[in-house]
DNA sequence: CGCGCGATTGAGTAATTTCAAATCTAGTGG
DNA sequence: CCACTAGATTTGAAATTACTCAATCGCGCG
């Protein structure tokens, strides 16, 4: 199964795995496909798995009071989606996570991770170093989002991750970045007083 | 040692320890005092320590563009405050750490959380659920960040926290929520526009 | 081929900041 | 213990930044 490889490459890149570990890893990622406009995750409802994606555009959103939605966190391959406080506690989500494009995903159960990190210390490990990058990107993203303007937020997405702006309509990334749709084209256009 | 104790106490909360495992995980900690206005961590300089604050009230904030200090996160009693970026990739702090009150803290070096975590995946775990712990409490800050009001995350605030109110100055309040000393008095004296 | 979603543009507006000055407060040295 | 001073808070008014509303345009998908 290619998508296994994939993700026995990903952990191999984290913490060692001999040939067995890797096997009882992968074995309880389950392959899944998601269309286009298709949820992963809605609110109310647990989140029970962590998502991989192998292919496609995932997007987690929030409703905001005003009806808007409200990017959150975005993923195309190679990385990890999920409502992670949802599923950390196993409380129900509060966000959105839906398929931008046709998708395809590893997903692994709480149940299936808590069972691999009891088993063997490695995969603690493993689920150890996946959560403490976590924490460092959030705080690193968060104090872009607090200590810069929405033009400078802009130029600093655009030259971390010009993958994602071609997979992502620009309202997503807008939001994701704090601004309105407009204010987007705007900067884009250059037409934003700078 | 009273502040050992304390340690123990909290990671019991999270991993049961046997007394073996307490001493162990208890003595790499070292008690440390720390005046009003001394730094624990300087932007340049890494990281090497996640603290562990037995009494008295801390702050970490960046200095922005324009000179301005902004506030990324604070802690008293029994939470815990580093520059998670720096200590986790041991690269450069961005953040200042600094004491807002005397205070007393219990430090962990980067080489003993490590050693922990190698001679005992039970301490693996306890690192694992503090960084699961710690990004899902940084989504959730971020998504009340973005989806409210100046005057709605002032109230939430002082709904949740309202011991870091008496502890802090407000203008490290009022940077914590991403607003200006000048419009937090505002809001705090219901008066603007509300 | 048209419908609907997404992007753009313009004009007016709201939220929050900036600047500036006055007032209050707490810590320090005499 | 008091006076002084630097730091912190408050208040007013002007300025900015980014948003809302509304209309138009473009284009990909069914």
């Amino acid at each position: 199964m290619p998508g296994q490889e994939r993700i026995i490459q990903y952990a191999q890149k984290l913490v060692p795995l001999t040939l067995e570990e890797a096997d009882l890893f992968s074995s309880v990622f389950k392959e899944k496909r998601f269309k286009k406009r298709q949820f992963l995750i809605q609110p109310g409802f647990v989140d029970k798995y962590k998502y991989f994606v192998l292919k496609g555009a995932i997007k987690a959103y929030v409703i905001d009071q005003q009806g808007q939605e409200i990017t959150v966190q975005l993923a195309i391959e190679d990385w990890w989606i999920s409502d992670y406080n949802s599923y950390i506690h196993q409380q129900p989500a509060s966000l959105f996570v839906e398929a931008v494009e046709d998708s395809e995903v590893l997903e692994i159960s709480y149940e299936d991770e808590q069972y691999l990190k009891t088993v063997n210390p490695r995969f603690e490990t493993f689920f150890r170093i996946m959560a403490e990058r976590g924490a460092a990107f959030l705080q690193r993203r968060f104090i872009l989002s607090i200590t810069q303007t929405a033009a400078e937020r802009y130029d600093q997405f655009i030259a971390a991750y010009p993958q994602l702006l071609a997979k992502f309509p620009q309202y997503v990334i807008a939001s994701y970045l704090g601004m309105t749709t407009q204010f987007f084209s705007r900067i884009r256009n250059n037409k934003a007083g700078k």
